[in-house]
DNA sequence: GACAATGTTACAGT
DNA sequence: CACTGTAACATTGT
C-alpha cells in the first residue's frame, strides 16, 4: 500500500514527466511536485494545488488519451497529449483541487506531524518522551501507547504505514506493543537508525509493489521482495530460529519475531 | 461472507 | 479527567 517510499517514488518519477506541462481543464501549468506525508502535492500556477492521497489502492499513471480503464476515477488532460490518470480500485483515495491555502486547510494536511525523513534523533526522542512544545500541534503520542500504534499515527510522524512499521521494528529489535515510555535512549537511537534505513532502502528500490501498485510509467518497485517480516507469518525470522508471528495490533496485522523483538 | 488495506471518528474502558 | 484501545466507516477484488 502506498506509504512514504511509494509516494516518494511516485513524485520522483512523475516530476520529469509532467513538470512544465499544462492541465487543460484548469488552464494551469504544473510548476512543481512534492510529497507531504503520504500525499502528493502538485503546485499549479495561480497558487493552486492539485493533490492526491492514494490510500489503499490508488495509483497515478501517465496514460495515452485513448487508453480507458474502469478504475480510472479521474483523468487530467495534459498539454503534451497524454493524460494524468488517478486509478483507484477501492475508491478510498482522495483528490483535492483548489487554492493552496484551502487544500492545506484539509484535516489531513492540517494535522500531519513532522515528516519521517526529516525527524532527527533529537526530535524522535522528544516525541517519544513527550518533551518540548506540544511538538507537532496535533501530536497524539501518550506515555503508555504501543510503539507501533505511535509510528502509524500520522499526527506524530508522517509517512510510515503498516509495512514500514513492521520492517522498522524488526530491524530495531523492538516489539510492536512495547510501551513508548519504556524505550531507553539507546533503543531510540537504534529505532531512529532503523527507521531511516528502511525508508531510504525502500525508496532506493522504488517502493513496494504489493498487490498491483506501480510507478507512473508502469514499472514496479523492488522492496517487497526484500522485506523481512511483513506478510511472512510462519516463516523463519532472519536473525533467529523463531517463526514470525502475526497479531492484530493497532487495528492492523502486525508481523514480528516474538523472540528477538523485545517487549 | 470474511478479509485486507488507510485514516478519521465515535465510544467504551482504565 | 486524561488517556487508551477498539470498532466502525468509506470500498471491492480475492
Amino acid at each position: 500500500m502506498p506509504e512514504l517510499p511509494e509516494v516518494e517514488t511516485t513524485v520522483n518519477k512523475l516530476k520529469p514527466l509532467i513538470k512544465g506541462k499544462r492541465i487543460l481543464e484548469f488552464d494551469k501549468k504544473i510548476l512543481d511536485l512534492e510529497r507531504r506525508g503520504k500525499a502528493i502535492l502538485i503546485h499549479l500556477t495561480g497558487n493552486y494545488f492539485l493533490a492526491f492521497h492514494q490510500r489503499m489502492s490508488g495509483k497515478l499513471l501517465i496514460v495515452d488519451r485513448n487508453h480507458h480503464d474502469k478504475y480510472i476515477r479521474r483523468r487530467f488532460q495534459l498539454s503534451d497529449g497524454k493524460d494524468l490518470a488517478f486509478h483507484d480500485v477501492r475508491r478510498f483515495g482522495v483528490v483535492w483541487y483548489g487554492p493552496a491555502k484551502k487544500v492545506l486547510e484539509d484535516n489531513y494536511f492540517k494535522t500531519l506531524g513532522e515528516d519521517a525523513l526529516s525527524v532527527g534523533l533529537r526530535g524522535l526522542k522528544d516525541l517519544l518522551k513527550g518533551n518540548n512544545p506540544p511538538s507537532p500541534p496535533y501530536f497524539k503520542g501518550g506515555k503508555r501507547e504501543g510503539i507501533k500504534s505511535f509510528l502509524l499515527n500520522q499526527k506524530n510522524i508522517a509517512g510510515i504505514g503498516n509495512i514500514c512499521a513492521d520492517e522498522i521494528l524488526w530491524k530495531a529489535k523492538i516489539h510492536p506493543e512495547r510501551q513508548i515510555s519504556s524505550l531507553t535512549d539507546k533503543e531510540i537511537k537504534i529505532l531512529w537508525r532503523a527507521l531511516r534505513s528502511v525508508l531510504l532502502l525502500s525508496i532506493k528500490l522504488g517502493g513496494s509493489s504489493m498487490r498491483d501498485w506501480l510507478h507512473p510509467g508502469g514499472e514496479s518497485g523492488g522492496y517487497f521482495e526484500k522485506r523481512t517480516v511483513y506478510g511472512r507469518e510462519g516463516e523463519k525470522c532472519g536473525r533467529c530460529e523463531n517463526k514470525i508471528l502475526r497479531k492484530k495490533i493497532a487495528g492492523r496485522s502486525g508481523y514480528f519475531c516474538p523472540k528477538c523483538q523485545v517487549v
